[in-house]
DNA sequence: TGTCTAAATTGACCCAGAACAATAAAAGGT
DNA sequence: ACCTTTTATTGTTCTGGGTCAATTTAGACA
């Protein structure tokens, strides 16, 4: 069951300013899996860039279709305000660790001009990555869309197991079809495809070796 | 044909500061119908607000595959840098008046605090508005798409003639098609089926009035 | 004004992926 | 460890929207 009110974040919500990115280090933020760190809607305090871990942010239309807008892994920063709200639910898929910032650091220069800075260049670079989803999402067959997926994990979050390639997948198949916009069905078939073709192996339900990288990456230009 | 090399804007590109925001109506530049004010790749140099006119923002796939990123239409600030490079192609399909703005005024807060404000809470309400279309892109029918993107339009660009609202489509149906994820028969055909149930008039190719507009939304909603 | 070319519409057919359904496998809870 | 519930897989069927093709319409240019 998931707990809907992130008590273990405000617990040690850091109330301390951060003035300069020296004390970046110093606090930091824990979010329990299926707790959520904020809810569309909500008004935004904070910004929060991953340490450890791993979130998802949805969107969600009246009738109860569901887009999943991305997931934020270890050095992406969640939590970007328009007119001052957030747009979008978050929720931690597994334990997560956060590295909290005012948002002022973002929205006044003046306190810290350095973390100013950063903070806008991952709003910038968040802009150009939600382009390439786009195309992904707009243009892909679910092939493509799947393989991907799994080949940004790899370059991402891949570790590297007696020569293999492996991703952990800690989101449900259902995660990834409403971040795709396919169905729980059409990921586990294309999954299930990869696997009888020798590009991958299903480990576990959240583990995927990738046994063919280059097959991968060719059907996922099409 | 079109003219592939931004001439007219190159003649009156600004060369002097924007120190202050009391020169923004000083200069100004132009775009022909069917020049480009940049390419994927090139270096950001300048930002722009659309004064007038109408911009197509667009990505390519190896393959030829198409995505209409966004269109730009007066109010809206186009050529935020990613890594200091565009990520995208940018077209006139009109006559477009636009307001340059050095990039630097988004990335330093020193030269001009107010725009530099101004331009970064451009850029996060650019974010939350990518999200809908997320949305849009993953999880809507075709005639919802076609639905969403007139009721946009029309709040943002509709002129009331005759006790209708109406809107004028400069881009094609290709590119409305390449925006939405759809072909163009599939736009077509969606078109043709509002004109039947008398949701729309199809004045000309590049001009649609709404007769139901209520009828429009609940379509749009699905 | 007529000619040529590109864009839009419409029709016929097809297929990728959705929807529905039935197991099977995991994950929680006690 | 067992029971319950959720999630994943696999099979079958169906359909929304793509593909291919034929007109029609609209611009562009001489």
């Amino acid at each position: 069951m998931y707990v809907t009110i992130p008590t273990e974040y405000s617990a040690t919500a850091p109330i301390a300013s951060f003035a300069s990115t020296s004390s970046r280090k110093t606090t930091e933020a824990r979010l329990k899996a299926g707790s959520y760190l904020f809810f569309e809607g909500d008004n935004v305090d904070w910004l929060h860039q991953v340490t450890s871990g791993v979130l998802r942010l949805t969107r969600l239309l009246e009738d109860g279709r569901r887009q999943v807008i991305a997931f934020g892994y270890p050095g992406d920063i969640v939590g970007f305000p328009s007119d001052g709200l957030h747009h979008t639910d978050c929720e931690a898929l597994v334990e997560t660790r956060l590295q909290p910032y005012r948002r002022s650091a973002l929205e006044n220069s003046e306190d810290d001009p350095q973390l100013h800075k950063q903070l806008l260049q991952a709003a910038l670079r968040e802009i150009s990555g939600m382009q390439d989803h786009f195309m992904m999402l707009g243009r892909k067959s679910a092939a493509e869309k799947v393989a991907s997926f799994l080949c940004v994990l790899v370059d991402r979050v891949g570790e590297n197991l007696s020569g293999f390639q492996q991703v952990e997948l800690p989101m449900s198949r259902g995660d990834i079809a409403d971040f795709l916009g396919l169905t729980t069905e059409t990921i586990s078939r294309t999954l299930t495809q990869m696997r009888k073709n020798g590009i991958i192996e299903i480990e576990n339900i959240h583990t995927v070796k990738i046994l063919r990288p280059s097959a991968l990456l060719e059907m996922s230009l099409g």
